[in-house]
DNA sequence: TGATTTACTACACGCCGTTCAAAGTCAGCA
DNA sequence: TGCTGACTTTGAACGGCGTGTAGTAAATCA
């Protein structure tokens, strides 16, 4: 790595770090280039040699603050012994809820509009990160797959030509044996783990009652019931 | 109402229908002033004569289209017999996702930052429309007490002091004798409905799977089923 | 050394929300 | 009828935004 490409990496990885910082003090809105700039000495346009677009910068700090989310959820359910599965998928959404709380703009950036008009993009490492969660949550359902089954509604039948055949591949080759159906349940898993948290982020809860965390527990509690296993 | 009155609220009316309108075309980002006097053949300045400021304006829009929401919600409920109160239960989460989809800019601007940076006031009609649709989800909830009550968690007990002082009026004046554990119930309802449609409205699921719809639907029907109903 | 690639500045463009003085409009009263 | 006072609208301005483009200086390479 010459010495050019050193700088230009570091001066990325600050444009970045800059970003996130901004991001934390004033909202997603807060990431403008001319604010990074401003804080780094420079002029915005100068970031273009950088990001091509705002967009692209947007994009590359999801990916970032999505893989920390994923590592955080990651490293919380890995704490707990593998035997106790129930335990394991509550460290998985615990963790999710308190890296939300303790960095709702990441939420937002992840999964909200970061900036009106912001489109993920369909892959880079935003992507990556998605599938990563998404195949963490896969295994844990996939652990109580045995218990789960028969909680499986038994009219619909999945089909791997239902899913996306990148994530069906990864899977197929991650949970040999695994049916689409338990791909489908991690789904509504993770839409369960999702939606409270969403709720409380946006401060829908917050006019309502005055510890949403009880109610999380609950849910959770219940879901991991759901799935024939015990926390 | 003088003549005075009736041009200012047939003004205002405009200004909400076209930003309404404008938010249909470009995303909840395309509500400008500027965009929205240029339509009326107005200048930008002469909309601080309705709105205080662009924030007032979203506020105003977001009661509408939250009404308009629990709206739907209410109609597709009440087109489902009493008796069948798991019928009302998916009625009302389909109708809420119907709703979602044909207007996500309307759902982004409701469960989202419309734009960033803008927070929710404590009350005005998007308070009410939020308390309308809690009030609407705890009936159903009320018409299931009977028999989920034996899926609450023994362990925790939920008290009125917990809840914003409002609601809880509001809910021992309309459900006498419901417990404080039914709205917390509630909520857990409202979020298991909410988690997958966010997920589908900001893009997560439709690079992981071709039909969210069925997914969705099995997860109201299992919800329904935790109720102790049957759809 | 000279040629080329790269990083950056400076500036321009058109967008935005917001403010404000001045001009226009109109109901109600003398 | 004419006048007054309240309301509405204009038009210009301010500062901020993302995005391009032209030019400059430095680092790199042959």
């Amino acid at each position: 790595m010459s010495r050019r490409e050193r700088l230009r990496a570091q001066t990325s990885a600050e444009i970045k770090a800059i970003a996130l910082k901004l991001m934390g003090d004033g909202g997603p809105d807060a990431i403008s280039l001319r604010a990074i700039a401003r804080e780094m000495g420079m002029t915005a346009g100068a970031i273009y040699s950088y990001f091509p677009t705002r967009d692209d910068l947007i994009t590359a700090l999801v990916g970032d603050v999505y893989t920390a989310a994923v590592e955080a959820a990651e490293s919380a359910r890995d704490a707990v012994p593998d035997s106790d599965t129930g335990g394991r998928v509550l460290a998985w959404a615990q963790a999710m809820r308190e890296w939300a709380l303790a960095n709702p703009e990441g939420f937002r950036l992840i999964y909200g509009d970061p900036v009106p008009g912001y489109r993920p993009p369909g892959d880079g490492p935003g992507r990556e990160a998605e599938l990563r969660a998404c195949s963490g949550l896969i295994g844990l359902v996939a652990e109580a797959w045995p218990t789960a089954r028969t909680l499986q509604p038994e009219g619909r039948d999945y089909d791997w030509a239902g899913f996306d055949a990148g994530l069906a591949a990864h899977v197929r080759e991650d949970f040999p044996g695994l049916p689409p159906a338990a791909v489908a349940l991690t789904l509504r898993v993770w839409g369960r783990m999702h939606g409270l948290v969403a709720l409380e982020i946006y401060g829908h809860l917050s006019g309502l009652i005055h510890d949403p965390g009880a109610v999380y527990r609950d849910e959770m509690h219940d879901l991991i019931a759901s799935l024939g296993l015990n926390a």
